[in-house]
DNA sequence: GCTGTCGCTTGTCGGAAATCAAGCTGTAGC
DNA sequence: GCTACAGCTTGATTTCCGACAAGCGACAGC
């Protein structure tokens, strides 16, 4: 596997902790593999028998709902883990995936790392702090639905994507609005027009690229001190 | 401690798979204790120091907001443990909790049941399950949010109050209307309102005491086939 | 270059829930 | 028993977002 591939499995939440040796052994025997976009990785219900690590591209996590909708729950992207918790429940995934990009993944089976685990806690306690890392994304995430408007969410999600926080920003919106908008709990008219909104506070929108004059500006109006965060 | 207690902690997810004396020498040290209503048992962004089982009474557990609103994620109740996955992020807790009635709870310590995960895998196992099953949880509330309307909402939850699944029930709403509505992510005048319009579907509102005609005709209300439920 | 399609935007309308505000009811305290 | 208050309901109004529909622009295929 590529120097660089290591580079972002070491990155991850789930295996960054632990040693690169015990790394190696655990996906060792797996290689990465390119996925054309609209591929679908897993369904929910169906039985958890591997989970991934995405290399490169986009995968969106959703549930289709009893009467066909479908709620994207998050779209991870490079140097994220997904569905590792979920060999743990039952066996079964809770939702479905699919990439949304080409993507390039790493597919981990299952079983051998839950016997791996058994070998060694210290993998457990990785895992754990991994399992506790998705738990505390998802509070958050019911708590901006719950709490924040659509143009808060969407400034919420837009400066979530630089690292910069003051001054001005450019950033690239990483895949369709469609879907944004979906992670976002809305529809794709709302988007379009809650991005309206943001350009009286310095946001301007062309095709994909958004401009950001002052980023602080933008946080003042999330309103996200997260004094909570690190 | 009482044994019934026992049976109590032996029905969570996270204990119920273990062996007896493993489950006695993580709890047996720490004792029940009584809790009036209304007192805070930790605050988000707090070390996370413990985690707590229910034998008796209701705990909320929330976020605050930076504008200071408070967002209910779950109230929990007898048979179930919260912040178990908190003493691995970090240690600290995403969330805030608070008896909602008066309570008798078990606080585990988190930093022996930590260093005994290191010695059982096993207890590792038991964990992973326990964190899995909350994130399975939240992902089916962030559906809930997204896709069901208020009415269909507070139906859904009526239903989970009780094990009968067709023909009439009587349930006891355990808490306060105000905390239902803000678990169920709206106001308490909305709670008021969609309940009446549930009076449609056969529920009767007394108090707080719920009458159905028909289970089943709620269950299709809510369209919850739940097939990967089980 | 034309045309069909897809993703996105814009407009209008309607409905669900929030907001504001008033009343109602049971309970605790004096 | 009376009062005060908290929890709940009810009413009127507003706001936000979804539903539906039309139009625009980019891109692929012929």
């Amino acid at each position: 596997m590529d120097p660089a591939d290591w580079e972002i499995i070491k990155s991850t939440p789930l295996f960054g902790a632990m040693a690169s040796q015990t790394a190696e052994q655990l996906v060792g025997s797996s290689q990465p593999r390119f996925y054309d976009k609209g591929v679908a990785l897993f369904h929910q219900g169906a039985p958890a028998t591997a989970f991934f690590i995405v290399l490169d591209g986009w995968v969106k996590i959703y549930r289709t709902t009893p009467d066909g909708l479908e709620v994207v729950l998050h779209v991870f992207r490079q140097g994220e883990t997904f569905a590792e918790a979920a060999i743990f429940l039952g066996g079964r995934y809770p939702a479905s995936a699919e990439t949304v990009t080409p993507s390039r993944l790493l597919k981990v089976d299952g079983e051998t790392f839950r016997s791996r685990i058994e070998e060694r806690p210290v993998l457990a306690m990785s895992m754990l702090a991994s399992a506790s890392y998705q738990l505390k994304f998802l509070v958050e995430q019911i708590e901006q639905i719950k709490v924040r408007s659509a143009p808060q969410r969407i400034a919420d999600f837009i400066v979530r994507m630089t690292r910069v926080r003051q001054g001005p920003a450019v950033i690239e919106l990483p895949f369709e609005k469609g879907l944004l908008a979906n992670r976002l709990g809305m529809k794709p008219e709302s988007l379009s027009r809650a991005l309206q909104q943001l350009r009286a506070r310095g946001v301007s929108v062309e095709r994909g690229t958004v401009k950001i004059v002052d980023v602080r500006q933008l946080l003042d109006f999330v309103e996200y001190a997260n004094e909570d965060d690190e």
